[in-house]
DNA sequence: AAGAATGTTACATG
DNA sequence: ACATGTAACATTCT
């Protein structure tokens, strides 16, 4: 469910709040799955005593760097998400690992659809050296993008989605940001033209800053949706220029939004702005 | 009640 | 080797 604005602001949220320098009293998993490298008994064990010392974010990965080298990462994957709440506070049927800070505050990991994954490792590098370049980060330039892309013969949507190409991308930014460049999610990477890159490096990083302005995109009230850690949704919804929006008039020409599946995902677009050619 | 849902990955096929 | 498709994970919402 998350993507680079949400991530960034689970992460800033939870700096807001005080997380940051808190120990760590003790660990509880509900759902064994939800520890990917090491076992329930090693993850209670592992953290118990830590201090948290940083958190930051990469791609959709969240790293809490621990006291002692010791980094807890966190892929929130469709439906993860962070909450804060007293200690003695009734935990939700869909909390699936709860750790309690020494100031009686428990930041419970919620996660409906279970398939959230945390991660002890030594060194985060290791585990997020798979992802690709962080979008708006000042070294990522339309350049670097146009090489990146001739570097491909693929589909420019699920080349996008792909976190190894570009970290950080999902369904609704990337849908967002092809829709803003005008240019069709089944267009070739190596066939589009100089000013077509341009157009989708400024599309990529406006719909991202936008997401990260309104601290999110949430959908609707339903469990699975985005939910910072201090149980507030994101305002970036109302912005959606394509994403579920089928039926509607397009903002630029009034044409009819329509969907369609593109790497077996659903994909808006406007089919008067976006054409393949 | 069937189908879809903000993600990733292993495996199969072209 | 590379591009693409399918299934799996598990649950809720429409």
């Amino acid at each position: 469910m998350p993507e680079l604005p949400e991530v960034q602001t689970i992460v800033d949220d939870l700096q807001a709040a005080g997380v940051m320098r808190r120990g760590i009293m003790r660990a509880r998993v509900f759902w064994p799955n939800t520890i990917a490298n090491v076992t329930v008994k090693q993850f209670c064990r592992q953290v118990a005593g830590r201090k948290i010392l940083s958190l930051s974010r990469r791609g959709k990965y969240i790293v809490f760097r621990l006291s002692g080298s010791l980094s807890l990462v966190v892929h929130l994957r469709m439906t993860g998400r962070f909450q804060l709440m007293p200690s003695d506070a009734e935990l939700c049927c869909h909390v699936q690992i709860m750790l309690l800070l020494d100031d009686k505050r428990v930041l419970a990991f919620h996660d409906t659809r279970k398939f959230g994954r945390m991660y002890l490792v030594s060194d985060p590098l290791d585990l997020l050296a798979h992802l690709g370049p962080e979008p708006l980060d000042n070294t990522f330039t339309a350049g670097h993008l146009a090489r990146m892309l001739t570097a491909h013969r693929r589909q420019i949507k699920p080349l996008l989605m792909d976190q190894s190409f570009i970290a950080g991308l999902g369904n609704i930014y990337v849908d967002e940001a092809l829709w803003d460049a005008r240019i069709h999610p089944l267009r070739r990477s190596d066939m589009l033209n100089d000013e077509e890159v341009r157009a989708l490096y400024r599309a990529i990083r406006r719909v991202l800053r936008s997401g990260l302005k309104y601290k999110g995109t949430s959908l609707g009230e339903g469990q699975g949706n985005f939910q910072s850690p201090v149980l507030e949704h994101g305002n970036n919804a109302q912005y959606l220029k394509v994403y579920q929006r089928t039926g509607e008039p397009c903002n630029r020409c009034q044409a009819r939004i329509i969907k369609l599946i593109v790497g077996q995902r659903s994909t808006h677009i406007c089919p008067s702005c976006q054409v393949l050619k």
